[in-house]
RNA sequence: GGGCGAAUAGCUCAGUUGGUAGAGCGCCUGCUUUACACGCAGGAUGUCAGGGGUUCGAGUCCCUUUUCGCCCACCA
């Protein structure tokens, strides 16, 4: 082997920066992120690639928006992604993995407005089409800025099958569907009250407010009678409605009120006359037991006036402020504003009869923070009752299975209380909505394409409807639309239905339940199998992250502090089913000393490789350790694979990071020193082939979790016995049961216990590692542990830094030893020179209290008839055993006592 | 009001058919041993939130209480 290592490897750290990227590179431009179908099929393979294509396995990433950066989550939502791609294309399917972005209508519009307020300028200044180019700008350099973020990740997604919620192609797909449901009936439009956004001046879904709880106000406002000098007093939170107010309700069982039912009250502040209903919505336990009614601005409100037939007076603008309904001097205000007005002319005119402090929830809107107002307007809905009704019917038969399974219910629950989907948004960033107006008649057609293009509207003029659609319209058909569907293509047919969705619970109801109703309404088939929930990534404090509160993490700093390796295997690490995720920078340097330590592993085999001749795993004669490490090794394999199953990303990255650590490196790599450091080319070799071998594999198995690193040291492997394509589509080790050495493991496990016995006495006594002392091991021939200590004695020796281990039957004791008891074995170890008996002693009396209280439990099962006759014989029998081996071990432990005791120093 | 989750070492968390409690960080001791001091070897640390139940046996299953977090729905 010669000797051709990168100067790199001459460093005790992983320099990241050197191959990251170049690696990044060259997977891309190797073909590597492709299909493997394709890959075959650019290779002129078309037979294998029409087998590949029997199985596959496809995510649609979750499209981040194109307002800014990939923060932390986004972060860990594609870590997660990569892992189970990179894995699934290792098992040989075929693999894709499609990333794209979300236009964002809202979001991104509201960015770039505020942009552009700083410049001094205004959507309205720069007109409806200036702005939208504008926008496109600010998205297209989001795009690129969102993709090197994913690339620097390690993303392996087909950036040959990118997309966009906005391009053309999907904007085509959004109209079509559309267009489909309006002709299925499915989409209406109406004046309704809606969640309106004063701030971006749009009407939101229910799904888009923010409910949070706030101290505000209780108004008690006196409503005098008209007929009497009776009044009425309402409570309010809201008294600057006063003006919409079209009634005051009572509930009709309310003995207080039932006389003035139907009678006349002057509104406060103006000179209007409402009437007064009963309705068995009003509470009477709640303030004064009478609602004044304001049906343009309050949901429950609309619903008593509709019953009612009371007049909707709409007392708002668009913006929120007060319009010319209202008295003159509230007008032009704002709702706050006139709050505090209203209550100081209700107070000045007498008719405030009282406040109380009250907490209700108020809604805000999710993007932009501004409380919502119920607002009455004309929007365009999507009855979603039936798409529900048909999604719980089918998705369960059709298979989905979330992860964790406790997300189904918040699925289900979202599904089950289902309400209209107001669709329309008065944004100018979006898809416009594929309905144009006859300029003359006003006669509308809902169509695929512009009319004007349609012969049979030739001659006729037309003009498109002014709002967009709600982002969402176009999210909840990325997992078919991102394939080209309704074409019948190739891509459909080999990647629909996806395989996996990787997704935050913050967006269940927004996408998730979403995707499947138009999975099953559109293409009959739920549109992913699996669906596994991501936890929030949150700081040590378990604080949302946040741009006010200035705790985020910006996952690009961390892998230039750490690398991309580092920031994978640490949030894969440290995830959990159950909670958040809690980190601060800190956190990652966890992920970094691991790689540190595979790094330095790999520089210390590749270091005795000079005159190395590679050969053939098969052709190496294994020791009993190397089979003891094989097991580790095939268990591990197991584990991942069965972890991987069940989205265990931490289980997998556990069982693989004590593997590598623990087995590997603080067992095998030191054991390998005694072979390594041999005269004998022949032994040597054979321990160097063995390593490279076996450091193969264990760089395999890492891949997904650390794919640049484990590339980059798989490339300085001997080609001879590297794998012969890179290791990102290099077959995934499968478990092979035959390869275990059950009965090896077992054997080494109990080596390894006589190892830390001597250790930790060593230890105790501060006796330097250097120092050598005799070491007699009193076992009996026909005890299996016997063979275990002849098998590994020079193994022994070398991990203790003792020189031999004498064996015997029967131990004689005047050489007076400090003595450590396992099983049936005695370690008699000569250090008692060295030693203070004192401490001995403690020690010595700390394991009687140990083992009387092992051999209590164990008397009082014993003794109990029940547990003899419920427990499971190999439980009981274990029970005996232990008892006895206690009890041996308490005599022998009380003799070693007497014999520190009794002698001389 | 309804639902969900969490509570295990000082901190962050594992602990998947019930059978003698684990890791990492931090702490203490010893070691610069020719891969790694982001290291090695060793050590200390727990009323598994409280109470009750099922069971021979419960961190694990059931009930209940408390605290924290989240979601949904709401009384203006």
């Amino acid at each position: 082997m010669k000797k051709k290592l990168s100067a790199q490897l001459l460093d005790q750290r992983v320099n990241y920066a050197s191959f990251e990227e170049s690696w990044y590179k060259r997977w891309n431009d190797s073909g590597a992120f492709l299909p493997l179908s394709d890959r075959l099929e650019q290779e002129g393979r078309t037979k294998e690639a029409d087998i590949a294509k029997k199985e596959h396995f496809s995510i649609v990433i979750p499209p981040p928006n194109v307002t800014g950066k990939l923060h932390i989550g986004h972060g860990l939502n594609t870590i997660l992604q990569d892992i189970l791609i990179r894995y699934h294309r290792m098992l040989g399917k075929n693999v894709v993995w499609i990333p794209g972005t979300d236009h964002a209508g809202i979001a991104t519009q509201n960015v770039v407005e505020k942009i552009i307020e700083q410049e001094g300028n205004s959507r309205e200044t720069l007109g409806r089409e200036m702005f939208v180019t504008r926008v496109a700008a600010h998205a297209e350099e989001h795009r690129n800025i969102i993709r090197e973020q994913l690339e620097k990740l390690g993303a392996s997604c087909d950036w040959t099958r990118d997309n966009f919620t906005f391009s053309d192609r999907l904007s085509q797909v959004v109209r079509d569907v559309f267009v489909r449901l309006w002709e299925k009936g499915l989409i209406y439009k109406g004046h309704y009250l809606v969640n309106w956004s004063t701030k971006s001046q749009t009407a939101l879904s229910d799904d888009e407010v923010e409910y949070k709880s706030v101290t505000g106000k209780l108004y008690y406002v006196q409503y005098p009678l008209v007929d009497s000098d009776a009044v009425l007093t309402v409570a309010t939170t809201r008294p600057e409605t006063i003006f919409g107010d079209t009634a005051v309700a009572v509930n009709p069982e309310d003995e207080r009120y039932a006389a003035y039912v139907g009678s006349l009250v002057r509104l406060p502040l103006t000179d209007k006359k409402i009437p007064i209903i009963a309705d068995a919505h009003v509470d009477t336990s709640f303030g004064t037991g009478a609602l004044k009614i304001t049906p343009a601005h309050a949901i429950n409100d609309y619903e008593i006036g509709k019953r009612h037939n009371l007049d909707v007076v709409n007392i708002l603008n668009t913006d929120g402020t007060l319009n010319d309904t209202v008295p003159e001097e509230f007008r032009g205000i704002s709702v706050q504003e006139a709050r505090g007005l209203a209550a100081q002319k209700l107070e000045e005119e007498g008719f405030l009869e009282k406040t109380e402090p009250h907490t209700h929830q108020v809604g805000y809107c999710y993007r932009t923070g501004v409380p919502i107002e119920p607002y009455l307007s004309e929007q365009w809905f999507v009855k979603m009752k039936p798409l529900a009704e048909q999604a719980l019917q089918t998705w369960e038969e059709q298979g989905l299975t979330f992860f964790p399974e406790r997300w189904k219910n918040t699925y289900l629950h979202w599904m089950n209380n289902i309400r209209d989907w107001c669709i329309s948004r008065q944004l100018w960033w979006g898809h416009r909505i594929p309905v144009w107006y006859n300029s003359e008649t006003g006669e509308s057609i809902v169509s695929r394409d512009d009319p004007h293009t349609i012969p049979e509207h030739a001659g006729k003029k037309f003009h498109q409807d002014e709002d967009v659609l709600d982002t969402w319209f176009s999210s909840w058909l990325w997992p078919f639309s991102v394939f080209g569907w309704p074409e019948k293509n190739s891509d459909v047919e080999n990647f629909y239905p996806t395989s996996t969705l990787v997704t935050g619970y913050d967006i269940i109801f927004f996408w998730v339940a979403r995707m499947v109703m138009a999975g099953l309404e559109f293409t009959q088939q739920n549109p992913f199998r699996d669906v596994y929930i991501t936890p929030l990534v949150r700081d040590k404090k378990g604080r949302k992250m946040s741009k006010s509160l200035g705790n985020g993490i910006d996952p690009l700093e961390i892998i230039e502090m750490y690398g991309s390796d580092a920031l994978r295997f640490t949030l894969s690490y440290q995830l959990s089913q159950g909670t958040d995720l809690l980190v601060d920078a800190e956190s990652f340097s966890f992920g970094s000393r691991f790689i540190t330590k595979l790094w330095n592993a790999s520089r210390f085999i590749f270091r005795m490789m000079d005159d190395v001749v590679p050969c053939r795993w098969e052709d190496i004669a294994l020791d009993s350790t190397d089979k003891w490490m094989i097991n580790c090794i095939e268990a591990v394999t197991n584990q991942v694979h069965t972890a991987m199953a069940e989205y265990q990303f931490n289980g997998a990255a556990h069982v693989l990071y004590d593997c590598v650590w623990g087995d590997y490196c603080d067992w095998y790599v030191e054991l390998a020193k005694r072979h390594l450091y041999s005269e004998d080319i022949e032994i040597r070799s054979r321990m160097v082939n063995l390593l490279l071998h076996i450091h193969k594999r264990i760089l395999t198995l890492l891949h997904p979790f650390l794919p640049f690193v484990s590339e980059e040291i798989h490339s300085m492997i001997p080609e001879a016995i590297r794998h012969e394509t890179e290791l990102i589509v290099t077959e995934y080790p499968i478990f092979c049961e035959d390869l275990m050495y059950n009965e090896e493991g077992m054997r080494f496990a109990t080596m390894q216990t006589i190892v830390r016995a001597i250790r930790s006495t060593r230890s105790e006594f501060s006796i330097s590692p250097k120092k050598q002392f005799r070491c007699v091991i009193e076992v009996l021939v026909d005890d299996p542990v016997y063979s275990i200590i002849v098998a590994f004695q020079e193994e022994i020796c070398f991990l203790c830094n003792i020189d031999a281990i004498e064996l015997c039957q029967t131990f004689d004791y005047s050489f007076t030893p400090m003595t450590r008891i396992l099983d049936n074995v005695r370690i008699h170890l000569d250090i008692r020179s060295m030693v203070d008996d004192e401490k001995e002693l403690q020690r010595l009396h700390k394991q009687i209290d140990k083992i009387t209280k092992v051999l209590k439990q164990c008397e009082q099962k014993l003794n109990n008839k029940q547990f003899l006759e419920h427990a499971d014989p190999s439980v009981v029998q274990q029970q005996q055993e232990l008892y006895e081996l206690s009890h041996t071990h308490m005599k022998q432990t009380k003799e070693i006592v007497e014999m520190v005791k009794g002698a001389p120093e």
